[in-house]
Formats: C-alpha cells, sequence, structure tokens
DNA sequence: TTGTATGCGTTATCAG
DNA sequence: CTGATAACGCATACAA
C-alpha cells in the first residue's frame, strides 16, 4: 500500500494526501477528513526509503561502537543505550555499525553509501584513521573521545587526567605514599586510547606534584584480569596502600583480591577512580569515584550531532566533562 | 556524486556502470576497466537509500531490545552483541529499537514505514501485542521467547523450565531440603514474561516431584535486590539451605548476603541457576549453573530471520536451548 | 557488447 | 484549494 492506493480509495491526488499529511500547504478540511479516513482505515504511513530519497536524509543515524568481540563495559553500554533513547525522543532511528579494524564493511557501508544523517563515533584513538575517512565522506559527526590533533571535529570526552590527578590527590591527602593506578589492557594503552593516555598522563602528574611513589600497570577489561594484577601488585610493591583505576570491569577482581589478601577496604586499603555510576554504588564499600556521566554524554552527543547535521559549517565544538568525584566509603587515611 | 557522474566521466551509460559494478550482465573488460578506475579514483558506491527503494528491500534488520530504562543484563547485552556480529557477517546492518510499551513510535517506524526487512523480537511476554502488529503488517519476524498461544511464528528460547527442573533435582540430590527459586521482578512476572512463569513451573514441579519444601520469591535485576532478597529468605525460611536463580543481576547481591551471613558457599549453602557463562565463571566461588549461549541464540535468531525473509511461507520454525548444566563448585551436600 | 527508458514511492514545483 | 508532473539514484527490461 502507497501513497497513490490511498488518494484513490480517497478520490483526490497523491500530492493531496502528501500535504493532508504534512499540512505544508492548506487542505480543505473536508478533504483532509476523507484522505485521514483512508488512511486510519489501512493504517497507512509513508515509506520511509522512498521519503529520504527524495528528502537526502534518512532520519537515521549511525552508532560505531566497538566491535563485538571485545564484551562492552557498564560505562560504554549505558551510553548506547542514552544515545538509543536521545535519538528516539527526537524520532531518529540509530543504526548500530560494529568497527575497530581499519577495514571494516559495516562502517564503510555507513560512511559511503549514505544510510545516515550522521555518526557517533564512540572508542575513538589518539590517531584514528576513521575520523579522516568521514571527513573525506562529509558525513558530520562527533566522537566520543578525541585525536591527538583534534582535526577540527566535534567532541565529548571525560576529563581522565584530571579525575585520575583528583584521586591521586584524594589518596595523598589522606596520607598514601605508595600508590597503584590500574589502567586498561596493554593493547589498548599501546593503541594509542586517549582515556588510557590521559589517565596515565594526570597520574604521573599527581604523583610528581605530591612526590609519591606511584606504580602504572594495565590490566584487561574483566575480572580475572583484576584480581592477577591486583595479587601482582601486593605481591611486587610491599606498602602500597591504594589503587586508583579507570578499568571498572576489572573491579570486581581488584576487590577479591584484596578480600583473599585479607586487606579490609578501606581500613587496610584505599581504592578509588573513574566508573558508571551504579558500578560504583554496587561496589563494596560503595566506591569513592567520578562517576561517568554516560546517559548525559549520550543525549549531549545526540545534541551535538544534530547541530553538526543541521549547520555543517559551524565551527566544532568541544564538551570535556570533569564530573565531580563522589566521596562513598572505600578510602580512609593510610594505616601507619 | 551519483551513478550518472560516474558513466559521464567514464563515457558510457549509467547501465554500464551498473552492471560493470553488480556483474549481472557481460561488460568488455576494457571497458569494466574504465569504470573501475573512475570509481576507485572517486570513491563511488551505489546510494543505499536509492537501491533500497529500487529493490524493495534495505538490508537492514531491526532489533527491538528493552527499553533504554532497564538496563540490559550481561546475557541481553551479549544477545545484542551477537545478532550485531552475525548480521555483519552477511553485510546486515543492524537498527535499534528500544521497545515495551504498547504505544512505541520508534517500534511503529520500524514495522510500518519498511525501514527494515525483518525484526528480531526481543523479551517477548506470553501476551505480546507487538507480535499481532507484526504479523498484520507482514513483517518477517523472529522472537527471542515465545508467546502463550505460539500464534504460528518462528522463536528462539532457552528451556527456563527445563533447566531449573534440573538444576532443582541437582541440589535435591545432594540432600538440600528446602530450597527457594529467585526470579525476576514481581512486575515481569505478572507482566507474563515468560521465562519467569515457565521457570517457577518447571520449580514447582522438581519441588513436587521430590518432595521438597520450596519457595519462589521475585528479586529486582540488581545486586541490590538480590542482597535484600536474601537477606530477607535468610530471615523467614530457616532451614533454607540453597537457592537457584534465572536472575543473573542479582548475583552479586546474593553472594554479598551469604557472606554477611556468615554462610560459606558450597559448605553452609549451594547456589546454582541459569546464566551467562563470563558471569557464572566470575562468581566466586565459580557457579554451577546452565550457561545461556546468548552468542549462539543471536547468530540462530539471524539465521532464523533470513529464512523468514526469503520464504515467508515455509512453516514457522522453533529452536528451544536446552544448554548443559557446568558443574562447578557453588554446590555442595547440604550440612546436615 | 552497449544504450535507452521505465518505475520504485515520495515530496515539491508548477499550473490551474 | 487541488491536480499533473518532475525529480531523488538506482536496477533492469527492452532495444539495438
Amino acid at each position: 500500500m502507497n501513497i497513490g492506493e490511498i488518494a484513490r480509495r480517497a478520490g483526490v491526488s497523491r500530492s493531496t494526501v502528501s500535504y493532508a499529511l504534512s499540512g505544508k500547504r492548506p487542505v480543505a478540511s473536508s478533504t483532509r477528513r476523507r484522505v485521514q479516513d483512508v488512511i486510519d482505515e489501512l493504517g497507512y504511513r509513508p515509506n520511509a526509503t522512498a521519503r529520504a530519497l527524495k528528502e537526502g536524509r534518512t532520519r537515521t543515524i549511525g552508532l560505531v561502537i566497538p566491535p563485538a568481540g571485545n564484551r562492552l563495559t557498564h560505562m560504554q553500554l549505558d551510553f548506547v543505550a542514552s544515545v538509543v533513547d536521545a535519538a528516539a525522543r527526537v524520532d531518529l532511528d540509530v543504526l548500530l555499525s560494529p568497527s575497530g579494524e581499519d577495514h571494516d564493511r559495516s562502517f564503510e557501508r555507513l560512511v559511503s553509501e549514505g544510510r545516515v544523517d550522521g555518526v557517533i563515533l564512540m572508542e575513538i584513538r589518539l590517531e584514528d584513521p576513521r575520523v579522516g575517512r568521514l571527513q573525506a565522506a562529509g558525513v558530520p559527526f562527533v566522537g566520543i573521545g578525541h585525536t591527538a590533533g583534534d582535526q577540527g571535529m566535534s567532541w565529548i570526552d571525560v576529563d581522565y587526567a584530571g579525575l585520575v590527578r583528583h584521586c591521586v590527590r584524594h589518596l595523598a591527602d589522606l596520607g598514601h605514599r605508595r600508590v597503584a593506578l590500574i589502567t586498561r589492557s596493554a593493547e589498548l594503552v599501546a593503541a594509542g586510547y586517549g582515556p588510557a593516555r590521559r589517565a596515565g598522563e594526570g597520574f604521573a602528574a599527581a604523583v610528581a606534584e605530591r612526590g609519591l611513589d606511584g606504580i602504572e600497570v594495565p590490566c584487561g577489561d574483566d575480572a580475572r584480569s583484576g584480581q592477577e594484577c591486583v595479587e601482582a601488585l601486593l605481591r611486587g610493591h610491599s606498602g602500597l596502600t591504594a589503587v586508583t583505576t579507570i578499568n571498572e570491569a576489572a573491579l570486581p577482581g581488584i576487590q577479591r583480591a584484596l578480600a583473599d589478601a585479607g586487606l579490609a577496604v578501606p581500613y587496610d586499603f584505599s581504592i578509588t577512580g573513574v566508573a558508571a555510576r551504579t558500578w560504583a554504588e554496587d561496589f563494596r564499600p560503595p566506591l569513592t569515584a567520578a562517576d561517568v556521566p554516560a546517559l548525559e554524554m549520550g543525549e549531549k552527543a545526540v545534541a551535538l550531532l544534530m547541530q553538526r547535521i543541521t549547520a555543517p559549517d559551524a565551527p566544532p565544538r568541544h564538551i570535556l566533562l570533569t564530573p565531580p568525584i563522589s566521596l562513598r566509603s572505600s578510602t580512609a587515611a593510610a594505616r601507619t
């Protein structure tokens, strides 16, 4: 069933049906009524593909997520959910594309076949070929995270350097002298993953500033890795009394390793870091942490993208979020 | 840039470009070469929208996920990831639609605007109006889970009744006499959510069969609810020595409540249930559980959907998965 | 081996 | 206030 069928049954022309639906030109109320009745009876809705072809826009945005193999973290999941939600609120559909490798058929379809009006690019690398690809193709996009060179793109990011610096200062204020940063996987760090790099910078800066003894260790995105990581840390670094982490998936393992070592949090050992709020609250004891506002980020990313789409020539915008550190119960004065 | 531009630059007609690309009719190798050179130079890819309009199919499938508000469980997340992955392997894109309420704009767009070739419907209810809606619209679809009446649809599901029955029998064999089933939220059970209902049936059957004392309790999908749930259970039912659960999100809380009560797993208390494999393995001690094969389900769901799309009149197919119970370390003989 | 012409379902322009 | 008609970009039946 199509607009012609409706027109035929209502005894009007196709354009009248179209205008009755869009309201873009006056239609006699009697005519409109007749048309609407037919539409209601048959449950007609304009075909999205034909409309997209005619209008030159798809009312769809692409969301490029990390490849499916790597399990998404809660933070990432919350972000995806909030993007889908924010998009739905403005009647936009979301096309999912798992991408990461340089050559990716799904990503290529997205950028060069005109399937979407714009793209949200998650998990951006400091050097990310996809950014150039999108720019060359002229597809509006916003990055979650930003590249090293910035490249005149719009992005929204979390100030990992600042947050980790804050965390370390907080630990220093509590008297901790020997602290570790548990970061993301060695592969990710090597690949130039921004948050990991910047967290490392913030850590180094704060450690230097306060004259602490700081150890940075990579850690896989799962509980087991977290456990092994802390076990190794405790084995190799006596006098360690606190860790800060940006690896939320490792938290359950971190917790476990400490419990196994007979260390009570926060009396014997302090933990702090950057994590999704529910994750921090579910931790035991509740985690003193910067709560990544994933939901807010999703909303803002969609808003930013809409701006890029409607005003491609406007100067790109950047949003750097620095959520406050929520003081909960996982940090305390260092034992003397 | 479009096919006409390529044709012009290569000095051939549009159809020749089209055929050079599709290979659906012979093209002189010299001509093909010339066309290909222009295409490579300009990086041309046929517009997906125009192609979809012409061909009558979008090469896109819809994935209807639970509304964003409710955080997805790991099982669901794994499923989404595997669907996206399986779809990408056959060059299909995935359109995400958060739906649940009866009236949902995003869902309506999906079914009535021809945006997708077919739909995978997650989190199906025993009575689910969306099933009728899809059938009325003539959109091929497969359900994850099935309705009460079956309604001649294709679906893939996990045999929750059978799995819970197995779990309870296992506990009975170990000498447990008083056991509880921790199911999903009261709302979900009330709404006629299949897995919860069927788990309840399996539980009741096994309890009766073995002459046990069984308690079924609803529980929200989060750690906190799990904790409160077990606390209440321990308070109200002395002599309880084991629980089985289909609520994987509650597991961390269940674990915590038992630890707080000074009960060691599995020596003082046994736990078993249905969960994603990584979840079960990350549990401490590793959970004796039926590992829901979410990845396999995603792949099979896509395959099933492809069949519905290519052969709409073929009889619908059903796949009921009964993963084996992996014996790990969370169950032991009841203390006497 | 190649070119021309048509139609997919819309929206919007141009006439009336 | 309404109707005929031309695009949007592509694939394909029909002609040559």
